[in-house]
DNA sequence: GATGAATGAGTATTCATTCAT
DNA sequence: CATGAATGAATACTCATTCAT
């Protein structure tokens, strides 16, 4: 009877939101983003196309919150926020980490991946990146792109470090960039393999870290 | 003013279909398939809408034409169609054949990256490499996916029988998939990179080499 | 916290329906009607868009409220209900009344135009004026429409008048021809003109009243 | 069977950008340009909704299509590249070919007057009137706003060196305003006049010669 | 009364496909 | 064979109106 409190309107939004964004996910994922129709989402979360339109100015602006609070969900969970330095230890953490995000946002990579492979949206995305990236650390500028992101950088880093302490002859650019591609397939395999065979994918994931760590 | 022969129509013919497909894909790679119109296509081979359709029954026929085209022209090149088994050296080979690929048909691999990147696409895409691998190899039927590709199956022989050989306690499953996965992220890194940095990727291909021979 | 009495409830429905019709009519006048949104008028009149419809049953009966009143406002000002008969000085008095009321009701004259101005609308709103002007007017039925209202018909007779008493050879119908449409034309200079040049407004119609008085 | 050469394509696409404009225009001016859908104007011009769009990028594109041509006509007719001076023959003649103008052009008069009654498009609309003006008139800056348009200049100019040469003690401001009003009074009672009474038509248009000549 | 979330019919726009020439 | 005008079904998006709270 009497009109809700701003809380309880609060409230509906948010739940409301994270429906439209994980059906939305989900869609896109499965049939990519041109050939998600809005219609798709509305009739997946149960609810009216025109709704989506008080939460989301575009089909676009949909994409694009989908994409950045998936990313934020995904920096905090790794939560590279410390010293930015890896231990050996760290180093394999992280990897086990990553394999566990793989599979519960398995949606999310698997968009990020269709983006990724888009010519035209790549450039654009991991601008995008760059920015979030500078947010998040802010010692980094935007324009400061030799290494995009810090993740990457951290790794990096870490393949430099082990060559110093063990005083090998290894090459840290070509053992990153092997640590790299090897990580990147892993992830398309993991994201992609229907029947997800655990055994299988922790023996890949323990010959990554005893090859790479 | 003679009439021209039925040869030369049929090449004419031939020709007109090449640059259909080559301005097709370029653009099916750069914007992904629903995002590239038929007017594209059409403008950028220099050609009116209708005529794609004297040659092409559709959008989609034309993208499958493509696909078909382009696995065989990679089967050919590949030259498979031996004993079915690998040497050290043929491995190499094969390696350095498959960069040369990734290169020369980018295109095509960005393309049939975004398609397997679709889950709906995928599976009924993998189907049809089936079937073009019985087509080729009529050893398999269109139903036996245990190895959908004789490649695949190629290059597992080589890590089982390689086991075999050097007597050593290696997985052939878990190496080959490691192979598989180093293989798949170095592809995806060859075809993407705008900066086609040869000596990079050189150094990382005698890696995998070096690791997987 | 004493209740409040039905009176205090019916000045505050009072103001409420004041605060509305005032912030759509600016809106209408701005944007024209279609492209004001309920929205828009809800959130300028610092409500919401639900209690719209407390007040009025449609955008198009708000429409309607908002000319009904204003048409009412302007006939009260201009006080038309004496013997219908306009001397000289009434004359001159009714012109200047009429500009101030152009300046107040500027809104509402420019709605007015606009809406006059679509060939559908403006018959169908004659005919309303028409009944208002048979209401106000008892006298006039609403078929009777060679003098749709009677502050034409008042305009129409003085020019007639004029003639008789001057003996002029001067054409009344021409003369208040001219005279509506040189008001017409005055009108819509004043209302749409963003600079008020209240000087040079007076010289036109201290020149109106010299010409036409 | 044969092809048809690109001068029939031509032919063909001019008539059919006349046809559309035509029945928008006549839809633009009855209904008003919000309230006509494009359907509307396709289901008129009997045409398909689609085909509006090989012609007109949007409906907005249409409505800046047609005002263009309009403009254009307008003035061409109204052949105002002379000397830019008026005699009082030519100021009678001018006066006479805007009340055809006003007839014959009937449908684009009303949607300008709708246009400009919104205050938010008259701003933009004046801006383009403008620069249209400069362009026909190149001794004329886009900038330079006194005079805006070139039309009115002129009759201001003619009013000023009415008053020289007459040595009256006119206000030649004054009354360029009031013949400015005046006409502009006549133009919106002429062009949505139903009944085109023609001889008080004349005889409204006589006076103002009269008056203003 | 008051709120704003929710609906759905309606609108502009796109694009694969057809077809007369 | 070749053209591009033409179609219409589908899609993103808007907005007046309703309704649970």
């Amino acid at each position: 009877m009497s009109p809700r409190t701003s809380d309880q309107f609060e409230k509906m939004r948010e739940d409301k939101i994270t429906l439209i964004m994980d059906a939305a996910l989900e869609h896109f994922a499965n049939l990519g983003y041109h050939a998600t129709t809005i219609s798709h989402i509305a009739k997946h979360a149960g609810i009216s196309k025109g709704l989506m339109y008080n939460y989301f100015e575009s089909k676009e602006a949909l994409l694009k919150a989908i994409m950045h609070k998936s990313v934020n969900e995904v920096y905090k969970y790794l939560d590279i926020d410390r010293d930015g330095c890896l231990s050996e230890n760290e180093f394999e953490f992280f990897i086990r980490k990553i394999d566990i995000l793989l599979k519960e946002k398995r949606y999310f990579f698997q968009l990020l991946m269709q983006l990724i492979m888009q010519n035209d949206v790549r450039e654009q995305y991991l601008k995008a990146l760059h920015e979030t990236d500078s947010l998040v650390h802010p010692g980094h500028e935007p324009g400061d792109n030799y290494y995009p992101l810090q993740i990457l950088k951290m790794f990096r880093d870490y393949f430099v470090s082990k060559k110093e302490k063990m005083g090998e002859l290894s090459d840290p650019d070509r053992d990153f960039e092997m640590f790299f591609i090897t990580l990147l397939g892993y992830a398309i395999k993991a994201i992609h393999s229907e029947s997800t065979d655990q055994e299988s994918d922790t023996k890949i994931i323990n010959r990554i870290i005893e090859i790479f760590k």
